[in-house]
DNA sequence: TTAAGAAGTGAAGTAACATTCATTTCTTGA
DNA sequence: TCAAGAAATGAATGTTACTTCACTTCTTAA
């Protein structure tokens, strides 16, 4: 045998890996899947197209991967915020804020992964990862639930409506207006007390349904 | 000249249309925009794929037409309780509960629009129609601020919340398992009284963030 | 230094679709 | 019935991008 693997050169191999990873990441933050086509991720890295396949099967698999490392550091933080000390109503409010505020100061995209829609494989993994999501505040719901600081609720509808509240908020129409910062820490706040608000009782006793005037 | 419409032909044309529309609108209630290739449309219409060029310009077009009459048709549903009779927050509550009901009565497909991604001009046309979605909202919660129902908030922010929150719930991870009517019923309670606890006053003090524990 | 084998290259291959267009079929008024 | 013009057809064309592969370049161990 006349070639193996040396250290350096696994390293070197590790470091190609992940600089097409970050081509990539960097490709979707600016323009969404779109833009990035295994061509222009491979420019992005300053390789060779065909090389791509060398690291990744498929560009399916090369954006699963980049969409669940993004998306598990998110999750990463939430966790901890989840376990941290305070409230549930705190620890509510400071993880949305948390997701939020990193995703407003981007191109952290984990919140463009979130929202956009690409191949089968992609959007399955998409939808397993909004599931990591909401589960962790399904883990913060629970308890406050039990601490009596909220009422009584559907956990998974919960989790999920919170989730979609703060995704539409920061991918829908209000975002694109939010570039300063002031308006960026009032629409946090507003999606943080939406969220809080949302989980917590109201003043007010269950509504029953109105009818709608004949137009 | 040997050839005028007749009024005849000019109604069979408007029903070719109508007829393509539909067929659209059917195949991505199925199967979502993937399945809805211009050739799978002509075939669900029962016509030949040239055809459709003949009705619209372009298949970015079309769906955009499709996209803008089902949605609008759910806003004119939306806009009918929003101006109806009740408290704000009976208004709020039916209003969620009406979209949340047929899109879970599918195929509906008003929601799968408004979730799903396509061509830039259908995004486009796509963020339109959650606006106008949030404009209903605003509506009601404006006049809610206003007769002291709900406290202060930011309109805007609140309203992207609630539709956020009520398409992830119909369109995210437990959407699927809601298969039997008891689910359905379910389902559509605990978003609504989600929503409607979101823009309500909540029995506690507003939170202050809570630290992160280190892990 | 050399050659065996790995890594890298990028043009060609392929596939999936939107769109076009030469041809055919249908409608209408005379 | 006829022919002029409209509408319909669907195979061919064009486009876009993923993926492959024959070939080149680089690494390693002897």
């Amino acid at each position: 045998m006349a070639y193996r693997r040396s250290a350096l050169m696994e390293e070197r191999l590790a470091s190609n890996r992940e600089r097409i990873l970050a081509a990539a990441r960097q490709l979707i933050a600016q323009g969404g899947y779109r833009e990035a086509q295994i061509a222009a991720v491979a420019a992005e890295a300053g390789m060779s197209t065909g090389v791509i396949y060398r690291y990744f099967p498929s560009k399916a698999e090369l954006f699963v991967e980049v969409l669940t490392a993004a998306v598990g550091h998110e999750i990463e933080l939430l966790k901890a915020i989840a376990e941290g000390s305070g409230s549930a109503e705190q620890r509510l409010y400071a993880a949305v804020e948390s997701f939020t505020r990193r995703a407003l100061s981007g191109p952290n995209l984990a919140y463009a992964f979130i929202a956009e829609p690409a191949e089968p494989e992609v959007d399955i993994a998409r939808i397993r990862v909004r599931q990591q999501l909401g589960d962790v505040f399904k883990t913060i719901l629970q308890q406050g639930i039990k601490a009596g600081e909220f009422p009584a609720q559907d956990l998974d509808a919960s989790a999920a409506c919170i989730v979609g509240a703060y995704t539409e908020a920061l991918v829908g129409p209000i975002a694109p207006r939010a570039e300063r910062i002031k308006d960026r820490d009032r629409l946090t706040r507003s999606i943080c007390e939406f969220c809080v608000r949302a989980v917590s009782a109201p003043l007010t006793a269950p509504a029953a349904p109105a009818k709608a005037r004949k137009r």
